[in-house]
DNA sequence: TTAAGTGCAAAATCTTTGCAAATGT
DNA sequence: ACATTTGCAAAGATTTTGCACTTAA
């Protein structure tokens, strides 16, 4: 496969990857939709296109190099989406407001809303804040009206 | 098995459960407890005493009446907290702050600290808001120091 | 007595690991 | 050519289901 210089060819080379067509479906997938995707739900858009371990294990090196982050929802399963460039292999700058809709179960990353500060008891140290809100997203509302 | 008028009697009574011995068990643990549990370690303190499908089906119906609720930690791993009184089958008043340590695996419920209301786009309505601080507890940060 | 709850076995999922073959550089 | 990455098979872990036995009411 060779593809040369789109978004994701320079992603992956930034990053040290090789570019293999697995990793340009999930890449695909993932920068199209506007929420956050379920890992199930990859599993049905690549269907035998790509191996469901394959798929694990890219979303592991995504995931540690900063390219996608994990979102857990309400029911404990993973949600990945594509990190805003100040992610790094360090720390994930996904700190914003995840609202997660249980009609359609999409998760949306609301960037503008930053997290208020929250006091904690004497001794407790923060790393990271998850905030999830749950549900119905703007097009299932209206959806649900006009039906 | 016959305890006469306990807390526990009455809670399980109030929800028209039957008082067993598992159910006496997996109670204790969670009240005694100040922190919620997860279901692994739950595991694990019960050992053989109670079966590991009896714990999951205890569980499930103890959310659903509103006696405990669960939480779901940055790993998708279900922690358990019993809920304070104004929980009810229909709703759970669990919308405070949890923190989760990354060194104990300990779930904090800081009720004390409200969430501040998120002003969403248009069209999208919130059924329940889940903040989770990630970070190191009281206890494990001094421990750490002592060391 | 009898409906609810438990325990065991077994199925169904989900996730990880090992390794040989394939592929990008 | 060589280190990565993939796919398959298989192990391990988690969660659910079915059913006979037990127990609280």
């Amino acid at each position: 496969m060779k593809v040369i210089n789109n978004t994701f060819d320079t992603l992956l080379e930034k990053h040290r990857l090789k570019k293999t067509a697995p990793r340009y479906r999930v890449l695909e997938i993932l920068t199209t939709r506007d929420v956050a995707t379920s890992q199930p739900y990859l599993e049905e858009l690549l269907g035998a296109e790509v191996d469901r371990v394959t798929l694990y294990r890219i979303l592991k090196t995504f995931e540690e190099k900063g390219i996608i982050h994990k979102i857990i929802d309400v029911n404990g399963t993973a949600n990945y989406a594509v990190c805003h460039s100040t992610c790094t292999e360090k720390k994930h700058h996904d700190e914003h407001v995840h609202f997660n809709c249980t009609s359609c179960n999409g998760i949306y990353c609301f960037n503008e809303n930053h997290i208020a500060k929250i006091r904690l008891p004497k001794g407790f140290k923060t790393s990271s804040v998850s905030l999830i809100i749950t549900g119905i997203c703007a097009k299932c509302s209206t959806e649900a009206a006009n039906s």
